[in-house]
DNA sequence: GTTCTTATTGAGATTGAATCTCAAATGAGA
DNA sequence: TCTCATTTGAGATTCAATCTCAATAAGAAC
């Protein structure tokens, strides 16, 4: 977690009269020094093991509020579940996702972009956010044989 | 639904080994005669409604078997429920959606689906589906004011 | 530093969509 | 018509997420 963040983070917890809580802050701080796509559960559980004892529902509080003030990405994937992205310090961009493995790749293409807003406009929307998600196999698993089990 | 429907369903069960049953066959016609976005609580309470009373359980199981043999396709806007659409004899496509009142436009784009395997090969991973959402306000919604109740 | 008020935490209960269980019912091949 | 594996329905269960509420702690005021 880089100062910017925690000065940012601070800023977003004073503008909203919320209390600066050393669990807020670790959530926070496992959320920024992490490059993965985690769910509220593994974030927890990545905590515990450092004996950093935040419960279950400091996690899903404190990822809502990070969420809901831009201090990380989240995406659903389909699967019933939120993964978190730290954020900060990034800029747009989607996702490939392997649908064997799971490893998710992010892209930006700024062509798509354009004809996103092109669309919008001529459905008459205003655009305010979008999901674009690409499901594949990636190299590794396109090599792999089927399992059977 | 259409002769042709009905006849591509009872070949895919034929194939599969499944059962043609009369709820089965409700299920599937009240997908076909619609051309709404629906969840499957939303297809149950529609057939109650006609009094052909399927189980909750039956419409769940037989959209699973829709969607798992591309006889409808579905959908996941992030609100943890799957939306059901009517699929044969359509086209591939892309969704609008209104963050107010919730409406669903669809759109294709070639020039998109072009770009995205692009992307796809660039990351070297094989395309296999993708979902692509706009999030926006429709026409009507942006110009109705803020409710601040 | 002390006091006070209000927000936050944690543990467990609850929600809601989806899935599972199992006894009873029913397709459909012989 | 008979037989048997499949399907149905009702309710139980699962799981991520949210809610409840008593105990705790942040932080403003002094």
């Amino acid at each position: 977690m880089t100062d910017l963040e925690l000065k940012k983070f601070k800023k977003v917890l004073k503008d909203e009269n919320l209390k600066l809580t050393p669990q807020r802050v670790e959530v926070f701080r496992e959320v920024c020094n992490s490059e993965e796509h985690r769910e509220a559960e593994e974030i927890y559980l990545a905590l515990r093991k450092k004996d950093l004892n935040v419960s279950r529902s400091t996690v899903y509080r404190t990822m809502d509020i990070l969420y809901k003030y831009d201090l990380v990405e989240r995406m659903d994937i389909g699967d019933g579940k939120w993964r978190y992205e730290h954020w900060l310090n990034c800029h747009h961009h989607d996702h490939l996702i392997c649908i064997r493995c799971g490893t998710i790749v992010e892209f930006t293409n700024t062509q798509i972009e354009e004809i996103q807003k092109d669309v919008a406009e001529k459905f008459n929307y205003q655009l305010v956010r979008h999901v674009h998600q690409l499901f594949g196999l990636c190299k590794q698993c396109r090599k792999m044989p089927i399992s059977v089990n």
